[in-house]
DNA sequence: CGGCATGTTGAAACATCTCAAGGTGAGTGG
DNA sequence: CCACTCACCTTGAGATGTTTCAACATGCCG
């Protein structure tokens, strides 16, 4: 009873497979294997499993690219490695970016909604692609199926949610260091006491995820570093030296609210 | 195939039920039927239903309640009639809506997150409650209503990254415009080329669902009534008289992008 | 070791927020 | 049925955080 909620309420796996960094994977086979151990239920039959084979579509993509053909059909998507962002597109050429992805998250794509969505890949990735309505038709029966990609689901809820708060409440620092605590969790490495991100967006993905602008995440990274809450060395890599205080900075609830 | 986007997508009914203002029903019995009949599906066996029935808790809420008690766990909840908002809490007072649900609708409510979470009635309502665990696990082998449930649970997170687009990228005036059009498809009574609204919640809950102020929500209705858009009568309702030209406003994207 | 995309820093512009003072309307009690 | 009342909404003027525009620095890649 206890278990589900805690195992397997999440659209996407935390760092179970993210470490993963292998550009794409060799062969279609290995790609749908992931697809099968990390979705498909154990007791699945044969006939089952074969039907969501000749349904799926293999894709590699190269980093900035945007795999997905455009069908006109919503899709459904599996990140068999390397890691994704999901963008919406407003007139101006203005870019929402509505979630990240890492190897094992699975993506649904809306082919048609009051604003495009476009899959693009952060890293070299492999891609394992369905159609939505298709497999909806062929999990149809499938209870443990349906029961995985619902919690799956549930958690990809919860995660826009939380970032409807951080977009309609919070300031620039607060944004900056909820987007840096959450990829703690997703990504980071455990470094004595701290933690350790090699971060596969640019500030400008970091921007259109948070509602800023570059120059302004590029200014609060400044005032985190001075406040001594993180350190970075390069472009992508950031060592997170006091979580709390991260948290603390995020506006995010005390524990007894 | 194509049916079940069309039909099914919707973790909540357009306006199937939602013109019922009914107070709150008058018996248990009557609200689990429309649980049941909404949510359950047809061939579900006897043992099952009784299973449901047995989990469910019935609440009637009067406006501005929170009706749910605080047990420390997830739960779901079914809308059967009235209206409700789902408030996120972060520091200093501040309150995030992020998302409106009608009568017919099924709401997730997490327990704990980063941030706090409370379902708050805007109308007087009929709620059946269930704890999200031991629903999962009645649910767990019935294929037809995980499925009816995962269908909500899309178009749920559909609406949420809508929400996110508007929060992160919008101005305040592409805010109210699309906030009007989304209350137009969900609750608008079509009239001679419009349509009118008779909105339950106040400015307060329409800033707070669109991270802005009272004083700028009460602006942009002024503008977009000067732009000829609309026309308020009373606090609560609201005539579009252009949804076309709202919709344009909104920020939306062109149908060919 | 260049060349150039990406990131950083500074100063002015702007949209929205904040603070404050009226209006308006829905519900209540006489 | 009307007037009262209080919460809700509207409107205005000034404060503020973020954006915009611009110049410069950095570091990744060939």
């Amino acid at each position: 009873m206890t278990q589900i909620k805690d195992v397997v309420l999440r659209w996407s796996y935390p760092q179970a497979m993210s470490s993963d960094h292998s550009p794409g994977l060799s062969t279609t086979s290995e790609q749908f294997d992931r697809f099968a151990s990390a979705i498909l239920p154990c007791g699945i039959c044969d006939r089952a499993f074969a039907r969501f084979r000749s349904l799926a579509r293999f894709d590699g993509a190269a980093t900035g690219k945007a795999p997905l053909a455009k069908t006109g059909e919503d899709q459904i998507v599996f990140v068999a490695s390397g890691a994704t962002k999901l963008v919406a597109h407003a007139t101006h050429g203005r870019e929402q970016i509505v979630a990240f992805h890492f190897a094992g998250d699975l993506v649904s794509v809306p082919a048609r909604a009051a604003h495009a969505y476009t899959l693009v890949a952060l890293q070299p990735c492999a891609l394992v692609t369905f159609p939505a309505a298709a497999f909806m038709l062929a999990a149809r029966a499938e209870a443990g199926l349906l029961n995985e990609v619902l919690q799956r689901a549930l958690r990809a809820l919860d995660r826009s949610r939380e970032k409807s708060i951080i977009l309609g409440r919070k300031s620039a620092q607060e944004r900056v260091a909820s987007f840096l605590a959450t990829m703690a969790e997703r990504i980071g490495a455990p470094q004595d006491g701290g933690c350790v991100l090699d971060l596969p967006m640019s500030r400008r993905d970091i921007a259109d995820s948070l509602g800023l602008t570059i120059e302004t995440v590029s200014r609060q990274f400044g005032e985190l570093r001075d406040l001594g809450l993180l350190e970075t060395s390069g472009r992508s890599i950031v060592k997170l030296h006091d979580l709390a205080g991260l948290d603390a900075r995020a506006g995010h609830l005390p524990v007894a609210a």
